[in-house]
DNA sequence: ACCTGAACACCGTTCAAGT
DNA sequence: ACCTGAACACCGTTCAAGT
């Protein structure tokens, strides 16, 4: 059975009109595959299979793409919840899943998360783990403390060391230095990203142990 | 006293020759005061009375030259780091001084801290934390750990928080939500900038009790 | 050695125009 | 409503040329 169809995308996806979550999406593995820099509004659009200005019609501009990414990301992580646990394992699970964005999107994740969340989606997540906190039973002021010592160390991480392969700031400047930095150089094997998992984990559950020990010293 | 002048750059400083380090310190305040996306290196130097193409011979190209803004902050915070006190009290200070910059640069913060540190002086400064770390008696293990749970609470509360008025997604769009959000409602007040700082320092002494506690255990 | 001018291959975005 | 073509005002970067 030939299919007559008249103009093919550059990408084998069948032609199916545009719409702000398929551009989103599309620019996320662009960002994924090439990098935060290669992703134009032109290439974009080549790659749908349309002009760079079509765009226009469904993002005000590149601004709000990037928003409209955060936002396909914001999605995936809530999807991934699985329901179930205790209020404090709940919290540690929506955490972990961020994390795991990070790790899925590393590009997309350093370029896009440090945006402010602006849109409904991003309210509703954030109104989920603060139903955590509240059934863990933490007053405002205690959520608001946690809840950005939490993201703060899940994005940082995120940010830091997912991706680009460490801090490792030894290999680029050794050659002259040698043994100039032994503390630096015992340290580094250490610092290998197959460790960082581990690391984030250990982070994670050193500050959900903090906040469990407030939450007893108060009983 | 009449200088005769030939020819003066658009700012008032005096034309003394270029040199890397004074084209950083240029570039970094064009981020602080216009943002990430007006440092090009066309303004940077009409900034410095100079044609663009000019910079290049300093650095190699643009992404350099946002290494050389990361050296420039490194080496403002290492300066301002007071001597004496106990290895945990310097740790302390340390990832202070790291969080000051954030505060004092936030744009420049967001836009280059996540990059890797491939320089020097991001050695030294590395190898300076971790001989606190030795000194209070970590192993290379611990280290490691420490080290990323601390930079990265720090780099991330800094890129999170620092300059962008917040989390904060209650405004935007809470024209048709009303009052769907009655925990966010609650925990905004919370997350006011003000309040930021007083957060920062909550999670940097919780991560280093837990330090203190891991290294009592151990005697 | 240090800087310039012209040029190349791009950008994001606008606008009027097409269907 | 959805998309295009041409145009505008920019980019980073190269290269040969000036002093």
């Amino acid at each position: 059975m030939h299919t007559k169809s008249p103009k093919w995308p550059l990408n084998d996806a069948p032609r199916i009109p545009l719409d702000r979550d398929k551009i989103a999406r599309t620019a996320l593995i662009l960002v994924d595959t090439l990098g935060i820099e290669q992703l134009t509004m032109r290439r974009l659009g080549a790659e749908l299979g349309v002009e760079a200005m079509a765009l226009y019609h469904y993002f005000q501009n590149k601004d709000s793409l990037l928003d409209g990414i955060l936002d396909v990301l914001l999605e995936q992580m809530m999807q991934s919840l699985p329901p179930g646990g205790t209020p404090l394992e709940r919290l540690r699970t929506n955490f972990l899943a961020m994390r795991q964005i990070a790790i899925d999107h590393p590009q997309a994740f350093v370029s896009v998360v440090s945006r402010r969340f602006r849109n409904r989606r991003a309210l509703v997540f954030f109104e989920g783990v603060l139903r955590l906190f509240h059934a863990a039973g933490l007053n405002a002021e205690q959520s608001a403390r946690y809840y950005r010592v939490l993201s703060n160390f899940t994005l940082g991480g995120g940010i830091m060391e997912v991706g680009s392969d460490q801090v490792a700031p030894l290999s680029p400047v050794v050659g002259d230095d040698g043994d100039q930095y032994p503390l630096v150089r015992d340290v580094m094997p250490h610092l290998h990203s197959s460790q960082a998992d581990v690391t984030f984990r250990f982070g994670l559950d050193l500050i959900l142990a903090a906040l469990k020990s407030e939450l007893d010293s108060a009983t």
